[in-house]
DNA sequence: CGGAGGGTTGACTTTAATCAACAGCGGTGG
DNA sequence: CCACCGCTGTTGATTAAAGTCAACCCTCCG
């Protein structure tokens, strides 16, 4: 129940004309709350979440934390930088990934076709994570929330009826921390989403958007 | 982009062997207030910064803006994401820049020891960013600021005397929306961190550190 | 000399954080 | 089987931090 919906896995893959050979694959599990990886770690490996989610974490001396991202099946994680990982990565829920040695893909000496994967996939992450900034500083609470919704529908929203299901793995703790908010924010945020009957809450991580043009143009700021 | 100290950069070339050619460099300057391209334009080029400095910035529908980077000299802007740019990004001062055909880059044909600088350089930008999600989620007002001008001190300072001396060839409206906040708040930062004695404003968009030492630490929130 | 734009400062408001109480659920063990 | 504990989440009251609105200054430039 907890697992993201397989076909859209498999949708993506076709996106991307990525049709992974059974041959030179490494394939690993993970278990909720087992890190992958920890900053600082040296960076050997890199990931290709294939179901679950992954967390990607990082700290501040006093404990403060912020996520960085949350891995969904079709992302890649572990990107490295002067050899070392820059964030801790644990799962949140059992997960299952494809292990690629750095080394494979980093030097000339890799297959071009996996190459062209890394660089497309970094690119990729460049892209997200600008999207990303603009929540941060620039939107309030409401908007912080919409936008994350609206992502979560797009990717691995579910269709229930007329409405779109989106399950919540993560806590609302890491949810505030990848908003850049409070939990305490984040579930007023919630109830006022509820009252103004733009999503439902199912079970404590299941929403469903029950307005999902309302809650684009919040995420967007186009109310105010 | 944001963070790549310059010793770094010589690094990345030294462990690279790679020692640009003239021939194949194909350079052009940028005036201030000149856009390289803006968001959403096809994405036919990759830019190195040689001197200068740009800006990136994102804006929302109704005018809010976030400044996702500064381009500092060794930067590496432009970086494509489904063929498109999902940036705007100017001059803020006179700037030179090497330009790349992205076919050159992106695609198998091109020469491997330039795709390696790609992904080099795309997976520095990954790592600047995350820190950058750190200072925009999680710090304070103060905190943030600091870690501006570290950040600046690091990559661009020059020494002066005992201090160091940093040049803010942005505005500061330019610095509000790099960090999440207004003008008036960077302005009252900037009042604060000069009566504690930890810089000295020389003109507008000069600044001298003189403790460096308090000043990294409040950028890392050990002092609150 | 005068105006425009960027920057600073002050007074006040708004937003989200903090502090605190409590509810719900899930697991454990008597 | 039920009682209790601990964790997550919700809600309320209050506080703190940054935003907003406004006045003003300074400098650069025409």
């Amino acid at each position: 129940m907890y697992v993201t919906d397989p076909t859209q896995f498999v949708e993506t893959y076709d996106d991307d004309k990525i049709v992974p050979e059974i041959t030179h694959r490494r394939t690993m599990t993970l278990k909720p709350g087992k890190h992958l990886f920890l900053e600082g770690d040296p960076a050997n490996r890199i990931y290709e979440v294939t179901s679950g989610v992954l967390r990607l974490t990082r700290m501040l001396e006093d404990g403060r934390r912020q996520v960085i991202a949350f891995g969904y099946p079709g992302d890649t994680v572990g990107f490295p930088s002067d050899g070392y990982y820059h964030t801790d990565c644990d799962a949140i829920v059992p997960t299952t990934l494809v292990v690629h040695r750095r080394s494979d893909l980093e030097t000339s000496k890799g297959d071009a076709a996996l190459h062209q994967r890394l660089l497309r996939a970094a690119l990729r992450e460049i892209s997200a994570m600008q999207d990303h900034f603009m929540m941060l500083g620039r939107k309030s609470s409401v908007e912080k929330l919409a936008s994350f919704l609206m992502v979560l529908t797009d990717r691995v929203g579910t269709p229930l009826g007329d409405f779109t299901q989106v399950s919540l793995p993560m806590t609302r703790s890491d949810i505030a921390d990848f908003l850049g908010l409070t939990t305490e924010t984040v579930s007023r945020t919630f109830t006022q989403l509820r009252k103004s009957k733009i999503v439902a809450i199912d079970h404590i991580n299941t929403v469903i958007i029950l307005k999902p043009k309302a809650l684009r143009s919040i995420a967007e700021g186009q109310d105010d």
